[in-house]
DNA sequence: ACACCTCTATACTGACCTGTATGGTTAGGA
DNA sequence: TCCTAACCATACAGGTCAGTATAGAGGTGT
């Protein structure tokens, strides 16, 4: 999708539109604010991206590849039922260090409602449908029965604990997302559907 | 909070500017289109609602009273467990005739990002908190224990359940977040703290 | 030697934005 | 009768927006 051979002036608005998209928002941010924050001409910029569209495309895919193998890393540490929580714990992790404000792809689309055409709409649906994904995965490789019902459940606890901490400064959201994720689990686990019994 | 003797201009002016506000966002209407929209002059804008920040916050604070006085009503409605469950069902029914885009709430946080002085923030994040409030006195007076923890639980998956549904069309999203709950609510109930004991 | 790519610098277009100014109309209440 | 509030219509100020135009510098590959 995105091209692995850009010139140091596109990695450098990239950079600098990311940082301004998720602080200030999309809308909020002008094209001129993005070229003068990476030291670069509006004629590159154009040359480089050629519409203020794709840029934000840009940034949605590359941020969103980036959650994608951090989570994918996080969760490999570990087996089990432990592989699920990982992804609460992965979260708190990530919200601290690079996503304070909330979710980007949730703000993103707050922000392109007029827009339904934006080609960013494609990338924002993507990533809430992979997370899904995941956890459908983590799930059924865990061996818990209605996978598909309990990861629709992990997903909603992991996105109200990301707005809730994000908005409300309910900081305590992710640890009792992942709290709620362990009884979620717990009930499930007495219908395993694949694994064999285990000790209570 | 409001001013419950808004001439008839003003109330066109905030219907226009709640339809436009939560349909395309907020900073893409203009106050030129609000007023376009109400058949009203722009000038009787201003006279009524002083700035656009203004008009915002009136269209929040309208929206927070119409869903908060929703909701008790559906509440009140039931009794016992499914006082709380009514929420989720009500939600249920909000997103299909209200609310399709997702919370304007979380929306406005995102497209805000940039002037965290608006007035609009705080009642954003008084939304929030009465919701997390509203669950807490429903756990406590139904008699759970550790109301604090499940209260927070149940919002994120409220929050979470609104946010897949708007943005990845998971529409049983909110279905699941209520099954959700009742595993939750009955993982506590075998602490209930005021209540008797009761069969299982 | 030449073409090409990356990049700088500046200036501009046309549209849209919030907010104000100016001036006039209608209706109700003291 | 007069004053005020609530409106209408138009126009404009001053700013920001995305995107384009023009002109040229430096380096690389052929």
């Amino acid at each position: 999708m995105q091209d692995p051979s850009r010139t140091p002036a596109a990695e450098a608005v990239l950079e600098a539109a990311s940082w301004l998209f998720y602080e200030k928002g999309i809308n909020a941010v002008g094209v001129d604010a993005i070229a003068e924050r990476a030291g670069v001409t509006k004629k590159t910029l154009y040359d480089q991206f050629g519409s203020k569209a794709n840029l934000v495309v840009e940034y949605l895919t590359e941020r969103d590849l980036d959650y994608y193998a951090w989570l994918r890393e996080e969760v490999d540490k570990h087996t089990g039922t432990d592989r699920i929580l990982a992804v609460f714990d992965a979260l708190d992790t990530w919200m601290r260090t690079r996503s304070p404000k909330g979710c980007a792809f949730v703000h993103a689309h707050g922000e392109l409602l007029s827009t339904p055409e934006h080609p960013a709409h494609a990338v924002i649906r993507a990533e809430k449908r992979w997370l899904l994904r995941l956890f459908v995965e983590l799930a059924e490789s865990e061996g818990y029965a209605h996978p598909d019902a309990v990861a629709t459940q992990l997903v909603s606890l992991l996105e109200g604990a990301t707005v809730l901490r994000s908005i409300s400064d309910i900081t305590e959201a992710v640890a009792q997302s992942r709290n709620a994720a362990v009884v979620l689990l717990d009930a499930v686990a007495s219908e395993r559907s694949l694994a064999a019994n285990e000790p209570a």
